[in-house]
DNA sequence: ACGGTGCATTTTGTATATGATGTGATCCAA
DNA sequence: TTGGATCACATCATATACAAAATGCACCGT
Protein backbone atom coordinates (compact mmCIF):
# COMPACT_ATOMS: atom_id res chain seq x y z
CA UNK A 1 0.00 0.00 0.00
CA UNK A 2 1.16 3.52 -0.64
CA UNK A 3 1.83 5.14 2.20
CA UNK A 4 -1.00 7.75 1.57
CA UNK A 5 -0.62 11.43 0.13
CA UNK A 6 0.63 13.98 2.52
CA UNK A 7 -3.05 14.33 3.81
CA UNK A 8 -4.56 16.35 1.54
CA UNK A 9 -5.72 19.24 3.21
CA UNK A 10 -8.90 21.76 2.52
CA UNK A 11 -8.43 24.36 0.20
CA UNK A 12 -9.52 27.14 1.84
CA UNK A 13 -6.92 26.26 4.19
CA UNK A 14 -4.34 26.34 1.38
CA UNK A 15 -5.53 29.33 -0.16
CA UNK A 16 -5.54 31.12 3.29
CA UNK A 17 -1.55 29.94 3.77
CA UNK A 18 -0.77 30.60 0.43
CA UNK A 19 -2.34 34.47 0.90
CA UNK A 20 -1.15 34.70 4.23
CA UNK A 21 2.44 34.10 3.19
CA UNK A 22 2.26 36.72 0.60
CA UNK A 23 0.99 39.29 2.63
CA UNK A 24 3.32 38.69 5.07
CA UNK A 25 5.90 38.80 3.39
CA UNK A 26 4.95 42.07 1.54
CA UNK A 27 4.42 40.47 -1.92
CA UNK A 28 0.87 42.06 -2.17
CA UNK A 29 1.21 45.62 -1.07
CA UNK A 30 -1.11 47.40 1.70
CA UNK A 31 -4.12 48.34 0.85
CA UNK A 32 -4.26 45.91 -2.95
CA UNK A 33 -7.32 44.84 -3.60
CA UNK A 34 -7.88 41.08 -3.32
CA UNK A 35 -10.07 40.41 -6.38
CA UNK A 36 -11.66 36.99 -5.62
CA UNK A 37 -12.01 36.11 -9.45
CA UNK A 38 -8.53 36.70 -9.73
CA UNK A 39 -7.42 34.82 -6.91
CA UNK A 40 -9.60 32.17 -7.72
CA UNK A 41 -8.10 32.07 -10.91
CA UNK A 42 -4.66 31.83 -9.46
CA UNK A 43 -5.27 29.50 -7.14
CA UNK A 44 -7.22 27.08 -9.24
CA UNK A 45 -10.51 27.10 -7.12
CA UNK A 46 -13.25 28.24 -7.52
CA UNK A 47 -14.49 31.89 -5.66
CA UNK A 48 -16.15 29.97 -2.68
CA UNK A 49 -12.91 28.79 -0.84
CA UNK A 50 -11.12 32.19 -1.60
CA UNK A 51 -14.09 33.82 0.22
CA UNK A 52 -14.00 31.89 3.20
CA UNK A 53 -9.98 32.21 3.08
CA UNK A 54 -10.59 36.07 3.03
CA UNK A 55 -12.99 35.94 6.19
CA UNK A 56 -10.13 34.00 7.41
CA UNK A 57 -7.73 36.46 6.93
CA UNK A 58 -9.76 39.06 8.28
CA UNK A 59 -10.38 37.52 11.57
CA UNK A 60 -6.53 37.70 11.89
CA UNK A 61 -6.00 41.39 10.94
CA UNK A 62 -4.32 41.01 7.26
CA UNK A 63 -7.28 41.50 5.46
CA UNK A 64 -9.78 44.36 5.49
CA UNK A 65 -13.06 43.58 4.14
CA UNK A 66 -15.65 46.28 3.70
CA UNK A 67 -18.99 45.35 2.66
CA UNK A 68 -20.02 45.05 -1.09
CA UNK A 69 -16.18 46.64 -2.04
CA UNK A 70 -14.46 43.76 -1.53
CA UNK A 71 -11.07 42.52 0.32
CA UNK A 72 -7.68 44.74 0.58
CA UNK A 73 -5.30 44.23 2.46
CA UNK A 74 -4.86 45.51 5.54
CA UNK A 75 -3.47 48.78 6.51
CA UNK A 76 -2.05 50.04 10.46
CA UNK A 77 -2.76 53.24 11.23
CA UNK A 78 0.06 54.34 14.10
CA UNK A 79 -2.25 54.07 16.40
CA UNK A 80 -2.94 50.81 16.36
CA UNK A 81 0.48 49.95 15.47
CA UNK A 82 1.64 51.30 18.81
CA UNK A 83 -0.93 49.65 20.66
CA UNK A 84 -0.78 45.91 18.86
CA UNK A 85 3.04 46.29 20.14
CA UNK A 86 1.62 47.65 23.42
CA UNK A 87 -0.38 44.35 23.74
CA UNK A 88 2.77 42.43 22.77
CA UNK A 89 4.87 44.18 25.49
CA UNK A 90 2.18 43.59 28.06
CA UNK A 91 2.28 39.74 27.40
CA UNK A 92 5.99 38.70 26.17
CA UNK A 93 7.07 40.32 29.25
CA UNK A 94 4.83 38.46 31.47
CA UNK A 95 5.18 35.26 29.48
CA UNK A 96 9.10 36.01 30.36
CA UNK A 97 8.62 36.10 34.10
CA UNK A 98 6.71 32.77 34.01
CA UNK A 99 9.72 31.50 31.92
CA UNK A 100 12.72 32.61 33.47
CA UNK A 101 13.15 30.81 36.78
CA UNK A 102 12.77 27.53 34.24
CA UNK A 103 15.18 28.32 31.77
CA UNK A 104 18.45 26.43 31.75
CA UNK A 105 21.27 26.20 29.54
CA UNK A 106 19.70 24.54 26.27
CA UNK A 107 17.51 27.62 25.99
CA UNK A 108 20.68 30.36 26.47
CA UNK A 109 22.21 28.23 23.56
CA UNK A 110 19.12 28.53 21.82
CA UNK A 111 18.20 32.05 22.29
CA UNK A 112 22.38 33.03 21.92
CA UNK A 113 21.89 30.70 18.63
CA UNK A 114 19.21 32.41 16.57
CA UNK A 115 20.81 35.93 17.99
CA UNK A 116 23.96 34.87 16.15
CA UNK A 117 21.77 33.72 12.95
CA UNK A 118 19.35 36.88 12.77
CA UNK A 119 23.29 38.49 12.89
CA UNK A 120 24.75 36.40 9.78
CA UNK A 121 22.19 36.70 7.78
CA UNK A 122 21.65 39.56 4.81
CA UNK A 123 17.94 38.09 3.61
CA UNK A 124 15.47 40.20 5.65
CA UNK A 125 12.99 37.14 5.66
CA UNK A 126 15.41 35.08 7.70
CA UNK A 127 16.42 38.00 9.43
CA UNK A 128 12.14 37.98 10.62
CA UNK A 129 12.01 34.28 11.12
CA UNK A 130 15.39 34.57 13.40
CA UNK A 131 14.02 37.31 15.46
CA UNK A 132 10.56 35.78 16.18
CA UNK A 133 12.64 32.58 17.13
CA UNK A 134 14.72 34.53 19.87
CA UNK A 135 11.57 35.90 21.45
CA UNK A 136 9.50 32.86 21.56
CA UNK A 137 12.58 31.11 22.81
CA UNK A 138 12.54 33.31 25.47
CA UNK A 139 9.30 32.30 26.72
CA UNK A 140 9.04 28.70 25.52
CA UNK A 141 9.29 27.24 29.47
CA UNK A 142 6.38 29.28 30.13
CA UNK A 143 4.47 26.83 28.76
CA UNK A 144 1.58 28.90 27.49
CA UNK A 145 1.06 28.15 23.97
CA UNK A 146 -1.80 30.65 23.72
CA UNK A 147 -0.68 33.55 24.51
CA UNK A 148 2.13 32.32 22.07
CA UNK A 149 0.05 32.05 18.97
CA UNK A 150 -1.92 35.24 20.00
CA UNK A 151 1.52 37.07 20.10
CA UNK A 152 2.18 35.42 16.95
CA UNK A 153 -1.23 36.86 15.36
CA UNK A 154 0.08 40.36 16.61
CA UNK A 155 3.35 39.43 15.00
CA UNK A 156 1.61 38.69 11.85
CA UNK A 157 -0.37 42.06 11.58
CA UNK A 158 2.74 43.99 12.42
CA UNK A 159 5.64 42.05 10.41
CA UNK A 160 5.09 44.03 7.09
CA UNK A 161 5.97 46.91 8.33
CA UNK A 162 8.68 46.08 10.42
CA UNK A 163 10.29 45.15 7.14
CA UNK A 164 10.27 48.16 5.87
CA UNK A 165 11.89 49.51 8.78
CA UNK A 166 14.64 46.87 8.30
CA UNK A 167 15.41 48.32 4.81
CA UNK A 168 15.11 52.06 5.90
CA UNK A 169 16.63 52.45 9.03
CA UNK A 170 19.14 51.58 11.39
CA UNK A 171 16.79 49.56 13.31
CA UNK A 172 18.02 46.12 12.48
CA UNK A 173 21.32 47.41 14.27
CA UNK A 174 19.39 48.75 17.00
CA UNK A 175 17.25 46.22 18.02
CA UNK A 176 20.82 43.66 17.57
CA UNK A 177 22.31 45.48 20.61
CA UNK A 178 19.39 45.41 22.36
CA UNK A 179 19.11 41.55 21.83
CA UNK A 180 21.72 41.09 23.38
CA UNK A 181 21.34 43.27 26.46
CA UNK A 182 18.07 41.21 26.99
CA UNK A 183 19.81 38.17 26.31
CA UNK A 184 22.44 39.18 28.90
CA UNK A 185 19.82 39.90 31.57
CA UNK A 186 18.20 36.75 30.89
CA UNK A 187 20.67 34.65 31.25
CA UNK A 188 21.62 36.19 34.71
CA UNK A 189 18.27 35.05 35.59
CA UNK A 190 17.31 39.24 36.21
CA UNK A 191 13.60 39.31 35.67
CA UNK A 192 12.86 43.15 36.27
CA UNK A 193 16.31 43.60 34.31
CA UNK A 194 14.65 41.34 30.77
CA UNK A 195 11.62 43.03 31.68
CA UNK A 196 12.73 46.75 31.07
CA UNK A 197 14.74 45.82 28.52
CA UNK A 198 12.49 44.13 26.83
CA UNK A 199 10.23 46.55 27.58
CA UNK A 200 12.61 49.47 26.14
CA UNK A 201 13.49 47.36 23.22
CA UNK A 202 8.93 46.86 22.18
CA UNK A 203 8.65 50.33 22.60
CA UNK A 204 11.19 51.32 21.02
CA UNK A 205 10.10 49.18 18.28
CA UNK A 206 6.80 50.89 18.27
CA UNK A 207 7.66 54.38 18.46
CA UNK A 208 9.88 53.83 15.16
CA UNK A 209 7.38 51.74 13.50
CA UNK A 210 4.59 54.84 14.19
CA UNK A 211 6.95 57.03 11.90
CA UNK A 212 7.63 54.60 9.39
CA UNK A 213 3.78 54.16 8.62
CA UNK A 214 3.04 57.77 9.43
CA UNK A 215 5.35 58.43 6.76
CA UNK A 216 4.43 55.64 4.56
CA UNK A 217 0.79 57.32 4.66
CA UNK A 218 1.89 60.66 3.96
CA UNK A 219 1.02 60.87 0.43
CA UNK A 220 -1.94 58.63 0.46
CA UNK A 221 -5.78 59.52 1.43
CA UNK A 222 -6.74 58.87 4.67
CA UNK A 223 -8.91 55.88 5.81
CA UNK A 224 -7.32 53.31 3.49
CA UNK A 225 -8.96 50.50 5.68
CA UNK B 1 -40.65 57.27 -1.26
CA UNK B 2 -40.12 53.96 1.35
CA UNK B 3 -37.47 55.44 3.61
CA UNK B 4 -35.38 52.27 2.87
CA UNK B 5 -35.11 49.41 5.51
CA UNK B 6 -32.99 49.80 8.58
CA UNK B 7 -28.97 49.17 5.99
CA UNK B 8 -29.54 46.00 5.42
CA UNK B 9 -26.73 43.98 6.58
CA UNK B 10 -24.49 41.36 4.97
CA UNK B 11 -26.13 38.33 5.45
CA UNK B 12 -22.81 36.49 6.73
CA UNK B 13 -22.64 39.18 8.99
CA UNK B 14 -26.28 38.57 10.34
CA UNK B 15 -25.95 34.71 10.73
CA UNK B 16 -22.64 35.55 12.21
CA UNK B 17 -24.24 37.52 14.95
CA UNK B 18 -26.86 35.54 15.60
CA UNK B 19 -25.26 32.30 16.17
CA UNK B 20 -22.58 33.97 18.35
CA UNK B 21 -25.25 35.01 20.52
CA UNK B 22 -26.84 31.74 20.86
CA UNK B 23 -23.32 30.16 21.68
CA UNK B 24 -22.64 33.09 24.25
CA UNK B 25 -26.11 32.69 25.92
CA UNK B 26 -25.98 28.49 26.04
CA UNK B 27 -28.90 28.17 23.70
CA UNK B 28 -26.76 25.88 21.59
CA UNK B 29 -24.96 23.49 24.40
CA UNK B 30 -20.89 23.37 24.25
CA UNK B 31 -19.88 19.93 21.32
CA UNK B 32 -23.56 20.51 20.11
CA UNK B 33 -22.60 19.99 15.71
CA UNK B 34 -23.88 23.01 13.82
CA UNK B 35 -24.82 21.70 10.54
CA UNK B 36 -25.12 23.80 8.11
CA UNK B 37 -28.00 23.14 5.83
CA UNK B 38 -30.29 22.98 9.26
CA UNK B 39 -28.65 26.40 9.92
CA UNK B 40 -29.22 27.76 6.04
CA UNK B 41 -32.81 26.77 6.21
CA UNK B 42 -33.15 28.27 9.62
CA UNK B 43 -31.89 32.30 9.09
CA UNK B 44 -32.84 31.51 5.56
CA UNK B 45 -30.18 31.87 3.76
CA UNK B 46 -27.94 29.02 1.42
CA UNK B 47 -25.00 27.51 3.15
CA UNK B 48 -22.59 30.00 1.50
CA UNK B 49 -22.53 32.57 4.36
CA UNK B 50 -23.19 29.87 6.80
CA UNK B 51 -19.88 28.33 5.90
CA UNK B 52 -18.57 32.05 6.50
CA UNK B 53 -20.44 32.95 9.62
CA UNK B 54 -18.84 29.56 11.12
CA UNK B 55 -15.62 30.43 9.85
CA UNK B 56 -15.58 33.93 11.70
CA UNK B 57 -16.67 32.19 14.58
CA UNK B 58 -13.83 29.77 14.80
CA UNK B 59 -11.30 32.40 14.38
CA UNK B 60 -12.95 33.90 17.54
CA UNK B 61 -12.70 30.44 19.14
CA UNK B 62 -16.48 29.93 19.52
CA UNK B 63 -16.54 27.16 17.38
CA UNK B 64 -14.22 24.61 16.09
CA UNK B 65 -13.93 22.95 12.54
CA UNK B 66 -13.01 19.93 11.95
CA UNK B 67 -12.41 19.01 8.61
CA UNK B 68 -15.09 16.83 6.71
CA UNK B 69 -17.42 16.35 9.56
CA UNK B 70 -18.45 19.61 10.44
CA UNK B 71 -18.31 22.10 13.38
CA UNK B 72 -18.82 22.02 16.70
CA UNK B 73 -19.43 24.52 19.59
CA UNK B 74 -15.81 24.68 20.83
CA UNK B 75 -15.76 22.82 24.27
CA UNK B 76 -12.59 24.10 26.38
CA UNK B 77 -10.35 22.42 28.14
CA UNK B 78 -9.50 23.38 32.02
CA UNK B 79 -5.75 24.19 30.76
CA UNK B 80 -7.16 26.68 27.95
CA UNK B 81 -9.52 28.23 30.51
CA UNK B 82 -7.08 29.13 32.67
CA UNK B 83 -4.69 30.65 29.88
CA UNK B 84 -7.47 32.41 28.80
CA UNK B 85 -8.39 33.87 31.95
CA UNK B 86 -4.57 34.65 32.53
CA UNK B 87 -4.17 36.22 29.28
CA UNK B 88 -7.08 38.21 30.62
CA UNK B 89 -5.14 39.00 34.17
CA UNK B 90 -2.61 40.32 32.10
CA UNK B 91 -4.38 42.46 30.04
CA UNK B 92 -6.72 43.90 32.79
CA UNK B 93 -4.01 44.96 34.91
CA UNK B 94 -1.99 46.83 32.34
CA UNK B 95 -5.20 48.68 31.18
CA UNK B 96 -5.92 49.62 34.53
CA UNK B 97 -2.66 50.89 35.67
CA UNK B 98 -2.87 53.25 32.76
CA UNK B 99 -6.23 54.09 32.99
CA UNK B 100 -6.30 54.85 37.01
CA UNK B 101 -4.40 58.19 36.58
CA UNK B 102 -7.28 59.65 34.47
CA UNK B 103 -10.22 57.54 36.44
CA UNK B 104 -12.35 60.76 37.43
CA UNK B 105 -15.82 60.56 39.33
CA UNK B 106 -17.96 59.80 36.34
CA UNK B 107 -16.00 57.07 35.82
CA UNK B 108 -16.02 55.63 39.73
CA UNK B 109 -19.93 56.35 39.40
CA UNK B 110 -20.30 54.33 36.35
CA UNK B 111 -18.37 51.54 38.13
CA UNK B 112 -20.50 51.81 40.92
CA UNK B 113 -23.47 51.58 39.13
CA UNK B 114 -23.12 48.55 37.11
CA UNK B 115 -21.91 47.08 40.22
CA UNK B 116 -24.87 47.93 41.70
CA UNK B 117 -27.16 47.04 38.84
CA UNK B 118 -25.15 43.73 39.15
CA UNK B 119 -26.57 43.18 42.08
CA UNK B 120 -30.19 44.01 42.38
CA UNK B 121 -31.03 41.90 38.93
CA UNK B 122 -31.45 38.09 38.74
CA UNK B 123 -31.36 37.31 35.59
CA UNK B 124 -27.87 35.51 34.38
CA UNK B 125 -27.77 37.27 31.25
CA UNK B 126 -27.95 40.64 32.53
CA UNK B 127 -25.46 40.00 35.18
CA UNK B 128 -23.09 39.06 32.61
CA UNK B 129 -23.82 42.03 30.75
CA UNK B 130 -23.39 44.50 34.04
CA UNK B 131 -20.31 42.55 35.09
CA UNK B 132 -18.76 43.41 31.73
CA UNK B 133 -19.49 46.78 31.72
CA UNK B 134 -18.01 46.83 35.78
CA UNK B 135 -14.81 46.07 34.40
CA UNK B 136 -14.60 47.50 30.80
CA UNK B 137 -15.52 50.84 32.56
CA UNK B 138 -12.46 50.65 35.08
CA UNK B 139 -10.50 50.64 32.05
CA UNK B 140 -12.14 52.54 29.84
CA UNK B 141 -10.40 55.84 30.42
CA UNK B 142 -6.80 53.49 28.79
CA UNK B 143 -8.29 54.55 25.61
CA UNK B 144 -6.87 51.49 23.79
CA UNK B 145 -9.47 50.05 21.91
CA UNK B 146 -8.15 47.21 20.30
CA UNK B 147 -6.87 46.10 23.89
CA UNK B 148 -10.44 46.34 25.17
CA UNK B 149 -12.14 44.37 21.90
CA UNK B 150 -9.43 41.44 22.62
CA UNK B 151 -10.34 41.35 26.07
CA UNK B 152 -14.24 41.07 24.53
CA UNK B 153 -13.16 38.16 22.65
CA UNK B 154 -11.51 36.17 25.14
CA UNK B 155 -14.55 36.77 27.33
CA UNK B 156 -16.76 35.47 24.70
CA UNK B 157 -14.45 31.91 25.08
CA UNK B 158 -15.61 31.85 28.54
CA UNK B 159 -19.00 33.43 29.01
CA UNK B 160 -20.74 30.13 28.78
CA UNK B 161 -19.01 28.72 31.54
CA UNK B 162 -19.41 31.38 33.93
CA UNK B 163 -22.65 30.70 33.35
CA UNK B 164 -22.27 27.41 34.81
CA UNK B 165 -20.41 28.45 37.82
CA UNK B 166 -22.98 31.08 38.67
CA UNK B 167 -25.62 28.50 38.46
CA UNK B 168 -23.97 26.12 40.34
CA UNK B 169 -21.81 28.02 43.13
CA UNK B 170 -21.42 30.75 45.13
CA UNK B 171 -19.31 32.40 42.43
CA UNK B 172 -21.39 35.33 42.37
CA UNK B 173 -21.36 36.24 45.97
CA UNK B 174 -17.25 35.78 45.68
CA UNK B 175 -17.84 37.56 42.97
CA UNK B 176 -19.19 40.57 44.45
CA UNK B 177 -17.39 40.66 47.45
CA UNK B 178 -13.89 41.20 45.19
CA UNK B 179 -15.69 43.91 42.90
CA UNK B 180 -16.59 45.81 45.88
CA UNK B 181 -12.93 45.12 47.03
CA UNK B 182 -11.49 46.35 43.88
CA UNK B 183 -13.75 49.46 43.30
CA UNK B 184 -12.70 50.42 46.94
CA UNK B 185 -9.16 50.44 46.17
CA UNK B 186 -9.57 51.79 42.79
CA UNK B 187 -11.76 55.04 44.16
CA UNK B 188 -8.52 55.54 46.16
CA UNK B 189 -6.20 55.46 43.23
CA UNK B 190 -4.44 52.54 44.63
CA UNK B 191 -2.61 50.82 41.70
CA UNK B 192 -0.91 48.25 43.43
CA UNK B 193 -4.12 47.12 45.37
CA UNK B 194 -6.01 47.42 42.69
CA UNK B 195 -4.24 44.92 40.53
CA UNK B 196 -3.78 42.88 43.13
CA UNK B 197 -7.20 42.69 43.83
CA UNK B 198 -8.10 42.14 40.35
CA UNK B 199 -5.32 39.56 39.91
CA UNK B 200 -6.86 37.90 42.82
CA UNK B 201 -10.01 37.80 41.42
CA UNK B 202 -9.09 36.42 37.82
CA UNK B 203 -7.59 33.57 39.63
CA UNK B 204 -10.09 32.91 41.68
CA UNK B 205 -12.51 32.52 38.73
CA UNK B 206 -10.23 30.91 36.77
CA UNK B 207 -9.64 28.32 39.49
CA UNK B 208 -13.77 27.98 40.12
CA UNK B 209 -13.89 27.54 36.58
CA UNK B 210 -11.22 25.32 35.53
CA UNK B 211 -12.72 22.83 38.26
CA UNK B 212 -16.00 23.65 36.95
CA UNK B 213 -15.39 22.68 33.12
CA UNK B 214 -13.19 19.54 34.53
CA UNK B 215 -16.09 18.22 36.36
CA UNK B 216 -18.79 19.03 33.27
CA UNK B 217 -16.19 17.22 31.27
CA UNK B 218 -16.48 14.00 33.68
CA UNK B 219 -18.64 11.78 31.77
CA UNK B 220 -17.57 12.74 28.36
CA UNK B 221 -14.74 11.20 26.55
CA UNK B 222 -11.92 13.53 26.25
CA UNK B 223 -10.71 14.95 22.19
CA UNK B 224 -14.36 17.04 22.49
CA UNK B 225 -12.32 19.78 20.94
C1' DA C 1 -17.56 73.02 -15.02
C1' DC C 2 -21.48 70.33 -13.00
C1' DG C 3 -24.78 67.05 -11.67
C1' DG C 4 -27.32 63.33 -13.08
C1' DT C 5 -27.77 58.81 -15.94
C1' DG C 6 -26.61 54.57 -17.17
C1' DC C 7 -23.29 50.93 -17.71
C1' DA C 8 -19.55 47.77 -16.44
C1' DT C 9 -17.38 45.55 -12.78
C1' DT C 10 -17.54 43.26 -8.64
C1' DT C 11 -19.46 41.53 -4.78
C1' DT C 12 -22.97 38.83 -2.61
C1' DG C 13 -26.05 35.33 -2.59
C1' DT C 14 -28.99 31.35 -4.61
C1' DA C 15 -29.61 27.02 -6.74
C1' DT C 16 -27.88 22.92 -7.90
C1' DA C 17 -24.59 19.23 -9.00
C1' DT C 18 -20.70 16.24 -7.82
C1' DG C 19 -17.01 14.04 -5.47
C1' DA C 20 -15.13 13.01 -0.99
C1' DT C 21 -15.47 11.70 3.65
C1' DG C 22 -17.12 10.08 7.84
C1' DT C 23 -20.93 7.43 10.30
C1' DG C 24 -23.59 3.98 11.36
C1' DA C 25 -26.07 -0.04 10.04
C1' DT C 26 -25.78 -4.47 8.14
C1' DC C 27 -23.98 -8.75 7.13
C1' DC C 28 -20.80 -12.44 7.19
C1' DA C 29 -17.48 -15.45 9.20
C1' DA C 30 -15.13 -17.33 13.00
C1' DT D 1 -22.15 -13.80 19.95
C1' DT D 2 -18.41 -11.14 18.62
C1' DG D 3 -15.41 -8.85 15.60
C1' DG D 4 -14.51 -7.02 11.50
C1' DA D 5 -15.46 -5.91 6.62
C1' DT D 6 -18.77 -3.74 3.68
C1' DC D 7 -22.08 -0.73 2.05
C1' DA D 8 -25.54 2.95 2.11
C1' DC D 9 -26.46 7.37 3.57
C1' DA D 10 -25.82 11.90 5.51
C1' DT D 11 -23.02 15.67 5.35
C1' DC D 12 -19.26 18.29 3.98
C1' DA D 13 -16.44 20.64 0.43
C1' DT D 14 -16.23 22.51 -3.80
C1' DA D 15 -17.60 23.74 -8.51
C1' DT D 16 -20.59 25.89 -11.84
C1' DA D 17 -23.94 28.84 -13.38
C1' DC D 18 -26.61 32.57 -12.64
C1' DA D 19 -29.26 36.55 -10.51
C1' DA D 20 -29.46 40.62 -7.72
C1' DA D 21 -27.50 44.56 -5.69
C1' DA D 22 -23.87 47.92 -4.79
C1' DT D 23 -20.10 50.72 -6.37
C1' DG D 24 -17.45 53.38 -9.23
C1' DC D 25 -16.82 55.49 -13.55
C1' DA D 26 -17.49 57.27 -17.98
C1' DC D 27 -20.53 59.73 -20.53
C1' DC D 28 -23.73 63.29 -21.53
C1' DG D 29 -26.39 67.31 -21.81
C1' DT D 30 -26.90 71.54 -19.80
Amino acid sequence: MTPREPVERLSVDAVADALRADILRGTIAVGEALRQETLAQRFGVSHIPVREALRQLAAEGLVSIRPNRGAVVASLSPDEATELLEIRCTLETQLVRWALPQADADIHARAADSLDLSERTADVDRWMEHNWTFHSTLYERAGRPRMVSMIRTLNNQIDRFIRVLLSRSDYRYRAQEEHHAILAAYRLGNEVAVCSLLGQHLLDTSKQLAAVIEQGNAGLPPGGR
